[in-house]
DNA sequence: GCAAATACCGACCAGTCGGTATGTTTCCCC
DNA sequence: GGGGAAACATACCGACTGGTCGGTATTTGC
């Protein structure tokens, strides 16, 4: 039994300094020597719990996109309106720790090194945990008559981008405290930058 | 006269082969021998008009870039209403041919490869070729009060964000037309998601 | 028309890195 | 308590690629 933990153990060192890793560069410009050194580990062993890079890469992506979805979860199936529910959402987002929120916008990233399944699997997890999870909640709003009739996917990541923009250091600085900036994310969404009450 | 015109064409060639492949595919994954076959040249007449490949990428994104802050300048300079003006830049934007419109987004794909020098001066070109021209709309249109006072540059990178939603080949899909796309960004950025004509 | 310069070619080098083959240690099970 | 398997460690391979360098062809200035 002692062995088992052992190896799943180092097998969450690999996949924690996989995710530090690729997070900071290119999945290009990190060597499977740099993840084993960082884990504390050897080449022989990353190769022993995982296949190829890809694969390693991919493990990594899937096991944290399937965090995500689980925690938006939550969110969704929330009571409320649109509104609160979607501030539950960016708020849950905005308590992760630093090195898991970002793991986002990495999908974007570098999703044009892969092909074929690979590829298609991985934008499929994303956009089941994130995107298509806004989206349910924006359906429901379209439905209640508290959003404007559009493409609710198109609007989803609409939201999504804005709330990847406010995850720059500029923003940070910009609200300090995580309430005014998630204020500011749903004012703009739904309410939009204009002062006009009446649109035209 | 003649050896000039034929230096000048090929170093375009390789400019235009080197934009192409770099937008399909990340800096690492490009080859200088794959630029130089797309140029029809060789690896030697690649490093005769370029040091390095990073110089090679460096040069490519700031003439990319020196283009478009030109092009939107046009639009800020103009006269008529912050939103008006926007409408503009994002239009002028849209008209843009394929290969030239997505280049703005490799910026964030991979600044990260580089370091220093290179990765500041990258970040200001792109910095000072969009979202600062945005910022200056902007900026006016809070001064005329036609924007709720927020911070400008944050507003900035929103607008830029949602229009690069708007790339996606589903956002194409939907709004088939440029001028439906155009209105739909414009009503979500100034207007917002929500269909509560007075703010809560 | 010739010599120097410029543009360009392509074979080659040296370093890197993903992946493998082969030990070696540790633990589990009978 | 021993044999076997799983978890590592280490040495190494081979392919790839950025960059170099000696050489060639074409201009251009004189």
């Amino acid at each position: 039994m002692a062995t088992q933990e052992r190896s799943s153990a180092t097998q969450a060192r690999i996949l924690d300094a996989a995710r530090a890793l690729f997070l900071e560069r290119n999945f290009a410009d990190v060597t499977m020597e740099q993840v084993a050194a960082t884990a504390q580990a050897t080449k022989g062993a990353v190769y022993h719990h995982f296949a190829s890079k890809e694969e390693l890469y991919l493990a990594m992506l899937h096991a944290d996109l399937e965090d995500k979805r689980e925690l938006f979860q939550r969110a969704v199936d929330m009571p409320g309106n649109c509104r609160e529910r979607l501030r539950r959402l960016t708020s849950d987002y905005f308590h992760l720790p630093r090195g898991h929120r970002e793991i986002i916008s990495l999908v974007r990233r570098d999703v044009n090194v892969f092909e074929g399944d690979a590829r298609t699997s991985l934008i499929r997890a994303y956009q089941s945990a994130l995107p298509e999870q806004v989206e349910k909640i924006l359906c429901d709003g379209v439905e209640a008559k508290q959003i404007e009739a559009a493409d609710p996917r198109l609007l989803s990541w609409s939201f999504v981008a804005l709330v990847e923009v406010s995850l720059s250091p500029h923003a940070g600085r910009v609200f300090p405290g995580g309430e005014a900036k998630l204020d500011h994310i749903l004012n703009l969404f739904f309410d939009g930058a204009s002062t006009a009450v009446v649109p035209n």
